[in-house]
DNA sequence: CAATGTATACTGACCAGTGAATATACCTTG
DNA sequence: CAAGGTATATTCACTGGTCAGTATACATTG
């Protein structure tokens, strides 16, 4: 029963990925993904039990990858922490501005199934964000940021804004706009650490990891 | 030939908004909405050339309305500057708590439409988000602050963003992040303001948190 | 042989859009 | 003013096509 390394299953991922995130889930029929796979529809039934399932595999698929490009654009980047936490959003700009970029499958599929709250490949996505929200707390508080966990919703706010404006007006600069917000909020929020001094109750989030 | 005052043509708007607004674009039928509306398919037909039309005239309707709203808001709010522009988030975490909420229409209608980036709709919903950055740009403007262009930008950035993870994560408080992130993004930039001139115009940019 | 995997061909429902006809309201013109 | 015409507004019944999902049978292989 179809394990996630069936090389027959991982066609069918890919194909639904390619094809739900250029067109959208209600908008792809079942039948354009097998074909696109390369197999029959029944061959996918027997992979996936609906179409619900594979929207939900869909989305699973780009679970860690997305993460770890995250990660690793920060990994990669140089200059102050304010800057670093910037240069996530200044690398997505760049791939916004690929022809072929649709904005976040995540929030897009959340939008199209909006009226399906309990949808399995909702509480994907929903797992997805919250992923991405901890990692960035995490390194908040590792700079012995005190309002970690509310600067990890601003930063969250402001990337996937910036996934719905982009994506509305196909002007990626509007990222550029939003890495600009993430180094001030962020910068602000090391300077409060700066001045606080030792009266604040930084003591429990200072440690690094 | 169909005005915009025709009732029979409003009702056709009132349904498509309720069911496009509730349920999604591809996921209402022609028919749902016709039924909706009271009438066959083919009056609908005489009114609107086509369901793409039908969905352009439904945020349409919406376009005003809105911008009056977050303005009415605005307006009625008290206090200084920066919880001014925050109570029109404040005042959106409320309606996000409804349980009939389902995010942004405009938002909402981008993500799913983002196969066809020409659609009518689309270029409706983009030039919604427009006025309603042109509105702050013009607020800020008066309020002296030097880089009010990008500042608006900022704004549209945490709202959509609010929009798009309140929706994902059915989860208010994000509205109210949002507006704490407002709130400080004004007030620095109403500080800027204050250093770099000769105090023109005090408001009192004072926070509590 | 039995389990796993794939294919052909089908079902019943639904979808966007249409053809032909009808009703109504107003507007000519004899 | 009345007879006839024309534009507006609406309905019923339909088309060609697509949709998610399935019944049944064939193939491969351990």
């Amino acid at each position: 029963m179809a394990r996630s390394s069936d090389p027959t299953r991982t066609r069918i991922v890919a194909a639904a990925s390619r094809l739900f995130y250029a067109e959208g889930i209600r908008a792809v029929s079942v039948d354009a993904v097998a074909e696109s796979a390369g197999i029959t529809k029944k061959t996918l039934y027997y992979h996936f039990r609906s179409k619900d399932d594979l929207v939900a595999a869909y989305l699973a698929a780009r679970d860690q990858p997305n993460l770890a490009l995250f990660k690793r654009w920060f990994e990669e980047s140089e200059g102050a922490f304010p800057d670093r936490i910037a240069a996530i959003f200044i690398n997505l700009a760049a791939a916004a501005r690929h022809p072929k970029w649709r904005g976040c499958g995540f929030l897009r599929t959340t939008a199209e199934l909006a009226n399906l709250p309990g949808h399995p490949a909702i509480k994907i996505g929903a797992a997805h964000k919250k992923k991405f929200e901890a990692w960035l707390q995490a390194m908040f508080e590792a700079e012995a940021i005190a309002g970690a966990a509310e600067l990890a919703r601003q930063m969250l706010l402001l990337l996937d804004g910036a996934f719905a404006v982009v994506l509305l007006h196909r002007d990626a600069s509007y990222m550029e706009t939003a890495a600009e917000a993430a180094r001030a909020l962020v910068a602000a929020a090391l300077a409060r650490r700066a001045k606080a001094g030792k009266t604040t109750r930084r003591t429990a989030a200072r440690r690094a990891s």
